[in-house]
DNA sequence: TGCGATGTTGACTGACCAGTCAATCTATTC
DNA sequence: GAATAGATTGACTGGTCAGTCAACATCGCA
């Protein structure tokens, strides 16, 4: 479910104007037929993006990971920065998904918090290179492609500043601060831990 | 004092290999001659990566923006990283003197912290611009700038994990977590709410 | 006033790389 | 066993820019 619609979302923002022209657009429309090399590009691309960086590879890297020609690149994906939005999409939906799921947990909005940060914590552990891109080249790449998802990275935000929201009113938490002030702390606490691993200035032992 | 200390410290990274071949560096050595195009490039630069992203930015803008001729952005500075670079440790420079400055008061470790989250929000208050370009191009930005700088900014992790580490010896924070990774959630926290405010995902009420 | 040093100019070059495309290969269908 | 459609290849193109450099301007000093 989620791969289909992660693939299929693919406004993009930079890059050419000329989207949807041709057939379909990714996947090869209703036949399924060669799901092996794109998949096989996508996660190669996972890999130069993790030890190289995005704008510091090039497509050729990639096509050179996957072991597939340079041109193959551009049949199933329309440029580049479509690889990353690909790769992006498919996991920011699994996170908002697991947000969701979490709060709609009968359980206390220190716990739903808890369990949020253990989601991301997870992501990180069984698969550092995927969150390493997504946090390092996404996320925190706010003048590249975290400027053309910001809408669906704060959506993540606005997801948990509903929690601590509805727990201030709940009176389990202090009305002190904003939520969105604290959601926002919230998150990038988070972040920033994990890229302390993912950089190796601090190692991984917890608390939290 | 600070300006000239910054602007000495241009080992750079990227770019030539062909460093200080000529005469002097930066600062035209002794006499101190011509301050003014220097600073106007500067004071340029934060405005046009502040507006445009580094890597979206061409020198030409700077020097546009400057009103001055190309060639004089490379009189003064050896690349185009270079000026990005002198932009960066002139102000960390001041954080990490602020940082060690508050560590020395005699004050409870709670209150230097607050000192410090005050005094970086300040220096967004102070000079918006000049902070966004840090934070998106440097601090955040570890594939690029923040990798060339990570000595720098791990010292600030490491001075304020070292006060956080002190008041847990002293009782005076609890001892479940360890100081760096509360050190690391600190200032991943002050960083996202600044990268909030920057982009206008959240409006400016406070609350810490 | 003349001369070296330093400041200033902007056209030009060289490298780099995303994206194109025509050709070739490999099913699949009738 | 042709014919069609999709998959796969990789050499090539076009545009972009960082950085160079030779010429010109200005300053400070003797």
């Amino acid at each position: 479910m989620s791969s289909s619609r992660a693939a299929a979302g693919g406004e993009g923002g930079r890059a050419g104007a000329s989207a949807g022209s041709r057939s379909g657009s990714g996947t090869p429309a209703g036949g399924a037929k060669a799901p092996d090399k794109r998949r096989l590009i996508l996660d190669a691309a996972v890999r130069v993006f993790a030890r190289q960086g995005f704008h510091a590879c090039r497509v050729s890297d990639i096509a050179d990971e996957a072991g597939v020609a340079y041109g193959l690149v551009y049949h199933y994906f329309q440029s580049k920065d479509q690889v990353l939005d690909t790769l992006f999409l498919q996991r920011w939906d699994v996170l908002l998904e697991a947000i969701r799921e979490t709060d709609a947990r009968a359980i206390p909005a220190r716990e739903k918090l808890e369990a949020i940060a253990g989601f991301i914590v997870d992501s990180y552990r069984h698969d550092p290179d995927l969150m390493k891109v997504i946090i390092v080249e996404v996320t925190r790449a706010a003048n590249s492609f975290g400027a053309a998802h910001l809408a669906d990275i704060t959506l993540a935000y606005g997801l948990i500043g509903g929690i601590v929201d509805q727990a201030q009113r709940d009176g389990q938490f202090r009305p002190e601060i904003s939520a969105e002030f604290a959601a926002q702390a919230f998150y990038g606490a988070i972040e920033q831990v994990l890229t302390g691993w993912i950089f190796g200035v601090v190692d991984e032992d917890d608390g939290a």
